[in-house]
DNA sequence: CTCGATCCCTGGACGC
DNA sequence: TGCGTCCAGGGATCGA
């Protein structure tokens, strides 16, 4: 399932083998995911691809006019494309005389005669052309980069939040590409529990969890990704990370730290996987309501 | 603010 | 071999 790194590993592909390129036509089958279709197929074809990057669980394609008079300060104010791979989606470029393989939705064709094509047989992902003007707005809905975010703003974000810690990380307007598998990485590597309210983190443990996370995700791009049901690079090849991975999918191995059996909860909607010896539960559950009485005296004044 | 439930969608795993 | 059922899961949405 493509997170941050699974993406960055793609983008970093097309940045190589199509920047530059121009698109010359749009082909669309299945368009559900597509925001505005025929803005897409208005809009797109003449453009050039400028740049590959990555935003969050997003590949961003910024596109260039060819047309003559536009701003030269190029990638600026262009419009872009945005693509989210959702769980099953790739992006690749192939000779147009390659057969399309199933679930094929979108062609682009290329000026040096290959296609790029979006494959997504669940269709969990998305797709946008979006104009330079709305570009900034839709950008500014996600939260942080977690390669990027300061010591101090992870620590104040983590102090913000009442909601477990697991929910947060996955939260995208809170850190964006975080996903299922390195929160879980992450977690354990931090010997915090998922379920762990995100404010009750200790100084230590929220600067540990940010160290981790990072190195977690550092590595995973360095190996190209986790490749767990179907992620491919832009080349088509899996990543390895997936060998590294040391809680997430290991339900009833193992902990590589204590040996005792890796445990599975639903969190957030989501599978969690977590050592139940090296990642307590915390202490009082989570939003049990009346816990204790009011007691005497302050109320903070919460409005 | 935060939660769980529900939906989207298809293919792979599993049981008989 | 084939069919039915369950499950995975990012994200949007809705009601609590």
């Amino acid at each position: 399932m493509p997170e941050l790194p699974e993406v960055e590993t793609v983008a970093r592909g097309l940045q190589k083998t199509v920047a530059g390129r121009r698109i010359v036509s749009v082909t669309l089958s299945k368009t559900d995911f597509i925001d505005d279709p025929s803005a897409l197929e208005t809009h797109v074809p003449g453009q050039s691809i400028e740049r590959v990057e990555r935003f969050g669980k997003f590949m961003l394609m910024r596109l260039r006019k060819e047309a003559a008079h536009q701003p030269t300060s190029s990638n600026a104010g262009g419009d872009s494309l945005l693509v989210h791979l959702g769980m099953t989606g790739h992006l690749s470029p192939h000779p147009v005389s390659e057969p399309s393989p199933k679930h094929t939705h979108v062609r682009f064709l290329l000026d040096d005669g290959r296609e790029l094509r979006y494959t997504d047989a669940r269709r969990f992902g998305r797709m946008a052309f979006l104009a330079a003007e709305s570009l900034p707005a839709e950008l500014n809905r996600f939260g942080a980069d977690p390669l990027e975010i300061s010591d101090a703003a992870f620590a104040a974000l983590m102090q913000s939040r009442r909601s477990r810690i697991k929910a947060l990380l996955l939260d995208q307007t809170a850190l964006r590409g975080v996903g299922n598998i390195y929160a879980d990485e992450s977690l354990w590597r931090s010997r915090i529990h998922p379920m762990r309210i995100a404010a009750t983190l200790s100084a230590n443990e929220a600067r540990a969890l940010q160290k981790n996370l990072q190195a977690v995700l550092r590595e995973a791009i360095a190996l190209r990704g986790s490749s767990i049901i179907d992620f491919l690079d832009a080349g088509g090849e899996p990543g390895k990370y997936q060998r590294r991975h040391r809680a997430y999918g290991r339900e009833g191995k193992p902990c590589y730290r204590c040996k005792r059996p890796i445990c599975r909860v639903i969190v957030a909607g989501r599978s969690s996987y977590f050592c139940p010896n090296c990642q307590p539960r915390p202490r009082s559950r989570p939003r049990q309501g009346k816990r204790r009485k009011p007691v005497t005296a302050g109320r903070k004044r919460t409005s």
